[in-house]
DNA sequence: AAGGCCATGTAAGTAGTTACATGATTGA
DNA sequence: TCAATCATGTAACTACTTACATGGCCTT
């Protein structure tokens, strides 16, 4: 249950209605847990209809804009889930998954995919360097800026390794066809329990 | 819809009983796509209608043990999966949600988690270099194997990353804590646009 | 008054989770 | 024959996704 908290956060650093909500969770929130519009405004009705948000303008008509402001019961469940003891969890990754199917029916169409996923992982790390170079250049942040790095930085990290994970496996890709473009052709009915 | 091509690359590398299959997402697969034992079951089922696969033995009653086979036509659906395009999902990470949230509301509770977390991910991380000592010590791999390998070496990579952020956001934390102390307790307020 | 955009919402479907139910087999 | 374990399944629920609907406001 993380997209009510991600959204008590995003209203405690600034209230804000639904759509300014969504444009926020596609900069800067969204960089960790992104969420839809409709997922968003469903939300903000169960949480203003359970007391941890309330509407600053009355305006209960539709198309109309509504405002949001966490109440104080909004922010202990907040802190209280800060606290809260959650493990990991596992890696779910579609393009692993297809490298695993690769090596039981070949690999044919994979390559343009690693070139399309390592040019989407430059451009996503691209954009977190440079949020990093004009927010968090000066060594004189306070404790709360500290955390917002450490956050980016994960990004930063895990784009970085993505990028070079990436970038490895192109290079075998290509050096290994010609080495065993026999067992992707014809090798591909294996199966070694 | 990942999950019903994991289920068909776990069975042509070894025809399977959903039982078996739910053991095997535990350990092997199931490291960068996991699945509940309903879900297997729930998927073995369509899987079946849509003639992608097919049951061995008849023995078509409860708690009777049922082995599945792919058919030509699930390894056509799956080759062609293989090749799709496929843009990459975006991070989503409570652990990280749960820092920005903290630098909200406080920090409280949020150390022993990281301390829990990293305990996590260096078990995870010997887990992985364990398998690639045992399977892929050898230089002469098959080309199967060096897929597999690479898929193994983005487990290893992603748990490396995340041992060496969350020592460092650790050891951030600790040092940070005198001189912020006020920061984390009264100037949990902010707000910052 | 028509078109475009801002803003909120409904509906239907898919995927994943949690809790529980039931039958078959095996060994004490 | 009882308990444990193997094996398959149902039901209900939560989270997320996709497509579409509706109203208000501003500009031309």
């Amino acid at each position: 249950m993380s997209l009510p908290h991600a959204i008590l956060t995003a209203l405690l650093e600034k209230p804000s209605s639904g759509l300014e909500l969504t444009r926020r969770f596609d900069r800067s929130i969204g960089f960790f847990w992104s969420a839809t519009h409709q997922q968003i405004y469903r939300e903000l009705g169960k949480l203003e209809q359970a007391d941890l948000i309330h509407a600053l303008a009355q305006s209960p008509s539709r198309g109309q804009k509504r405002e949001y402001e966490v109440l104080p019961a909004g922010r202990a469940e907040l802190t209280a889930w800060v606290a809260t003891s959650q493990d990991p969890k596992p890696i779910r990754d579609a393009l692993l998954l297809r490298l695993r199917a690769a090596a039981v029916v070949g690999r044919d169409g994979l390559e343009p995919e690693l070139e399309r996923h390592l040019a989407a992982h430059r451009r996503q790390l691209a954009e977190y360097t440079e949020i990093e170079e004009r927010d968090f250049a000066a060594g004189n942040l306070g404790g709360e800026d500290r955390l917002r790095h450490l956050v980016l930085r994960a990004g930063i990290g895990l784009e970085t390794f993505w990028v070079a994970w990436l970038t490895e496996s192109l290079a075998e890709f290509r050096g290994a066809d010609v080495a065993t473009a026999v067992d992707g052709a014809a090798g591909a009915d294996g199966g070694r329990g």
